[in-house]
DNA sequence: CGCGAAGTTGATTGCTTTCAAAGGGTGTGG
DNA sequence: CCACACCCTTTGAAAGCAATCAACTTCGCG
């Protein structure tokens, strides 16, 4: 790794507050690798080798069963996955695919457990992480059990037009065919959903999407701290 | 609390390899409280002011949004609710009632962050903690978002047979209607469901079960290491 | 013996998926 | 530069799973 990605690796969050002894231990056996869009990164059921931190990029959680497959959910910059099943073990519960073209920051598995067993700066961080990945599982139940589909994506738009200024405009930020999926929707739903929306005075038009009546979208949508959060 | 009491609370799994004079300083100002069925332990949005640990009985886990009501989960003896927003003082995302009469050890937030900052034994314990919690969670999602009701009711019938000696017979150990809600589905459709199994040899009468044909039930459920856990 | 909750059964509605087909945009190779 | 292929997206039609509403039965308990 150059000395200059390694500056930009010790910066990550999730180092902050570690013994730098810890954190150059796990970075020596450290890869920073490069993903094209499209591959997967880690495959649900296998061994947890290593920890995967995004530096760059944007990955879709997802996992199969029998014939279907399901979206868990998407990551960015700054994100881990999956940390759970590295710290003690495990195999993976999900799969990983890179969505565009990514960097990602790889720790051996058995750097991340012994720095895990040093350091208890480094414990509370992992358990800081882990409780945020916890209430992030938690919402998206809450909002696949208890709402509806159109529910969902009027939430969504809501919380990524705030996450984005208020503006009441702003460009999808990755295909309709992955938001679809990231709501647990079929594609043609999504469209549809859209279209509903309409009565909402929500225009899109390709990836542009715009909010010209918040306050019916708002009713409509009925937003919930204890689900709406901040994933992608 | 009683003497006797407080040598069964530092025999909890979650309080071993963790300093004693931690433990001791979380169980000085703890309550170890009985709840008779059906009271409301927590509720969704308010400030976690308690750590919980079951020591006797079922509590359910639960959430409401507008009119409706979801089960998110089901935990007994030894597992704790909810760490994740006690940790960093955030608002619970989930509420639990006591299904049945329950001893619960309610463990004051402050105290738990104290020792989480002070002692890296419990930091750790605490990070394991969330990661099986992560875990089922996921393990949960998955299981809603991946199968139908009938798979669902197939696999945790296997799943609670297997916990309990492989005998093909057992006693549902709750109410058909707690089954329904933890497995995600209308009362109505659990007794449908059950009449369905029938083509599988699964007799039901009252709360005995009887699977008389365990692989014809294994080939409908297909269960997989990566959905079916440990939880009830 | 009667009340009430739990469970079952039937009928209906609705949300969502699936299948099918067509339009629209983009990129490549001829 | 155009033709074509391919994928995303939309729209239409049909089918399915599950929720809801309603009525009836069963069971436990006072």
């Amino acid at each position: 790794m150059r000395h200059q990605d390694l500056e930009e690796m010790r910066a990550i969050p999730f180092f902050q507050n570690v013994d730098p002894g810890q954190v150059e231990a796990m970075l020596r056996g450290a890869f920073l690798q490069r993903f094209p869009a499209h591959v997967e990164l880690i495959h649900t059921g296998e061994p947890a080798d290593f920890l995967h931190i995004i530096v760059e990029g944007t990955v879709e959680l997802f996992s199969g069963h029998r014939d279907r497959e399901t979206t868990l959910g998407l990551s960015g910059p700054g994100e881990t996955f999956i940390l759970a099943a590295v710290l003690f073990d495990r195999p993976y519960l999900q799969s990983a695919r890179a969505l565009v073209a990514s960097r990602i920051l790889m720790v051996p598995a058995d750097a991340v457990r012994s720095a895990f067993m040093a350091d208890a700066g480094f414990a509370r961080s992992v358990a800081a992480n882990l409780a945020e990945a916890y209430r992030g599982v938690v919402k998206e139940l809450k909002n696949q059990k208890l709402r509806s589909g159109l529910e969902r994506l009027a939430n969504w738009l809501l919380t990524h037009d705030a996450a984005n200024g208020s503006r009441g405009r702003f460009d999808l930020p990755f295909d309709k065919k992955v938001l679809a999926a990231r709501l647990g929707m079929a594609p043609e739903v999504l469209s549809r959903s859209f279209a509903a929306l309409g009565a909402y005075h929500v225009v899109v038009q390709g990836p542009s999407v715009l909010l010209r009546d918040v306050d019916a979208l708002r009713k409509l949508a009925q937003p919930c701290a204890t689900i709406d959060g901040t994933s992608l």
